[in-house]
DNA sequence: ATGGTTGTTGCACAA
């Protein structure tokens, strides 16, 4: 499963609960917004789980967690791919599948500086896919993608115009990231418009239905082949001091 | 209604 907590510190008590009710064999974490050593590595391994993290403290940041191994553990891109300033993706090896849980950088606007550095990312997204693993291969991509697929990931297409998220340069290279040999898995179960993962915080966005379905789990075909479920569990935005996302879940049969 | 909220940090900025 995935999900951008926003803030680790402030959301450990609802993670841990969740964690500990859902079982996940393997759990994708972003915007942890911890430095590397404040992770809370002792919290997850109460639950049984191992894990690892990128952080830079107070942005970013990324983890994963795992109960089914965590192996040959990535930091950043592949070495032979331009690296990244930002503490945005981390990868490793989880009951044989290649895992990894990444953070795109959101854009901010279309002629903003961060936008370019958003194409940027996914470009070497794919290059780190191409540098370290084969389409073949059981791998995984999940995390907060910044960027809904279709417009029947947004609750209002209108309100998009000239806004990041929606755009066809963005659309673009996340079908050149899943043309590596990968799939969104979400939309082989669920067809329907109006499915998010994420909700703005402000003007009750949630209860208004405002969304977007920008956290994904991209799977190559021997992954995605062998999936039975997916999800997005959205009491985990309500209740009392929520992430503005959350968790999307997959289940995958053993090969 | 050029708004609204949350988390970080610190007298804004990012999302």
């Amino acid at each position: 499963m995935t999900w951008n907590v926003n803030s680790l510190k402030a959301r450990l008590p609802r993670v841990e609960a969740w964690i500990e009710e859902v079982q996940p064999d393997v759990v994708c974490i972003q915007e942890t917004k911890l430095a590397q050593e404040k992770f809370p590595t002792e919290a997850f391994a109460s639950l049984g789980y191992e894990s690892a993290h990128f952080g830079q403290g107070q942005w970013n940041g990324v983890a994963i967690v795992s109960k089914v191994g965590l192996e040959n553990v990535m930091l950043n891109f592949a070495p032979t791919v331009e690296q990244d300033h930002e503490a945005r993706i981390i990868s490793a090896t989880c009951g044989g599948v290649r895992v990894s849980s990444v953070y795109v950088p959101n854009g901010r606007s279309l002629d903003h500086d961060h936008y370019q550095y958003k194409l940027s990312w996914m470009k070497r997204l794919r290059e780190h896919l191409d540098a370290t693993c084969a389409p073949s291969d059981d791998v995984i991509v999940a995390g907060d993608f910044n960027i809904a697929p279709d417009d029947r990931d947004v609750w209002d297409v209108t309100q998009f115009a000239d806004a990041t998220h929606v755009s066809e340069p963005e659309r673009d290279v996340l079908r050149h990231v899943c043309d590596f040999g990968m799939e969104d898995t979400f939309r082989r179960f669920h067809n329907d418009a109006g499915l998010f993962s994420w909700w703005d915080y402000r003007g009750g966005s949630f209860y208004k239905g405002h969304g977007m379905r920008i956290d994904l789990l991209l799977a190559t075909t021997t992954v995605a082949a062998r999936s039975t479920w997916t999800t997005v569990d959205r009491n985990a935005r309500k209740g009392e001091s929520p992430s503005d996302h959350a968790p999307v879940l997959l289940k995958v049969d053993a090969p």
